[in-house]
DNA sequence: AATGCACCTCAAGGAATCTTCAAAAAAAAT
DNA sequence: ATTTTTTTTGAAGATTCCTTGAGGTGCATT
């Protein structure tokens, strides 16, 4: 239940007190020493919250969040700014429900935002949108899946699919329901491109033998976890 | 064999009246006042049937709707809109055979609604999708013929006539019927085809004797069940 | 009892469907 | 405009299923 912090800050000294300190109340924090690095961090595994500096070299504080809202519309995002920042300009990217700190700042004020982004997201997300397939937990908000040990980014249209199958699980859905479902439409090639997703899919599900997508000839497929 | 309803309604007015009126009718209504609550209650027993007011503080009825699919893909849910709301909007939700009911109505419309919905999913479920054939169960959806013990998978073809034999039980069907139903054709190659579904059929039932798929020589074949 | 037709079961052939990989096309991000 | 990511398309091989044929049994009329 550590939950995942990706923390950009290009100030190594600062970078290494926020990590140390967090790390000591049980969060599991990534470092990246700019924005660049952040982004392509993000892009491989998800995260429960981001901490990103402003100022920074090769990529700000905001243009990295803009970029990261393509992939995912959800993750708390806490920017870190200096006093001098104009408060306007702050508010229009803290629009979304994200939030602000300005520096310096105490720890204690830091650990107090955290938790309050952490458990608004977490109740929202507990029910809602995330299902469990055996040792997988699949969080269809933020396209990931994960396994005991690692975690998957999903895309959009494998997240649907998937989405689709565990809303009916333990039921046949006809090669028909799913299309018209996804994909808005029913035609011969379009099935084609489910082969191909299912397929990816059961790359994914691997690694537990329990959950299975099962075919059923001629007609559709069926999610298993028994 | 009071039905169970779940009624989410803000407006406690609206509310104590509708459950009152229901009550008296004979249906065991549970009142939430918000979408928070009645998804802690849906999760707590099972419901025949769910009333939500779609404007409600908190948590709104589709969102709360879309929270209940992902644990009961079959209870029918029935929304309360206020007359300004989109017809294009409710389309969407109710897609899945769920079904909208516009303020202000009257206590006479709701419970048409009320016992249609019922009648449809008792019957669907009862009737329509799953037959017990002495120790076995089929499922006609999902293809699937239980025993005690055991589960085969049977396909399209096999099902189809499966079902359309117990639909009929303890009626001499005819092979034209059954060929009309199943092929969508009658020739006398088809007539052999049907044979061996029979003989197919009647081995995957072997382990019950009481049930008996018979021959009536020059017509057609019986399901029996004793 | 004999004959002809209907029924039963098995098993092989061939058609349709599924699976996966890889490359092309399209869409999105930078 | 270029690069990267995602989706679609194509194709080969594997799998599944329906049909069909063969050999045998059962029924009914003669």
């Amino acid at each position: 239940m550590h939950a995942k912090i990706l923390l950009v800050e290009d100030d190594p000294g600062l970078g290494f007190v926020i990590k140390d300190n967090l790390g000591t109340k049980g969060y599991d924090v990534t470092l990246c020493v700019d924005g660049e690095a952040g982004h392509q961090t993000f892009l491989q595994q998800p995260f429960d919250l981001c901490i990103f500096d402003v100022m920074m070299p090769k990529k700000d504080g905001f243009s990295l969040a803009q970029s990261i809202r393509n992939k995912n519309q959800h993750v708390p995002i806490l920017f870190v700014t200096a006093k001098s920042m104009l408060e306007d300009k702050i508010a229009g990217f803290t629009a979304g429900g994200d939030d602000y700190i300005v520096k310096p700042f105490s720890m204690e004020e830091l650990c107090l935002r955290i938790e309050v982004f952490l458990r608004r997201s977490s109740g929202k997300n507990a029910d809602e949108e995330t299902f469990s397939l055996g040792q997988y937990t699949f969080d269809c908000r933020n396209l990931t899946l994960r396994h005991t040990t690692s975690a998957k980014i999903l895309t959009q249209k494998e997240a649907d699919v998937l989405k689709l199958l565990c809303t009916n699980k333990d039921r046949v859905l006809k090669r028909e329901e799913i299309l018209k479902s996804v994909w808005g439409d029913d035609d011969y090639f379009l099935g084609r491109s489910l082969d191909v997703f299912i397929s990816k899919l059961r790359k994914y599900l691997k690694d537990d033998s329990s959950v299975e997508i099962v075919n059923y000839h001629g007609v559709g497929f069926k999610l298993e976890c028994e």
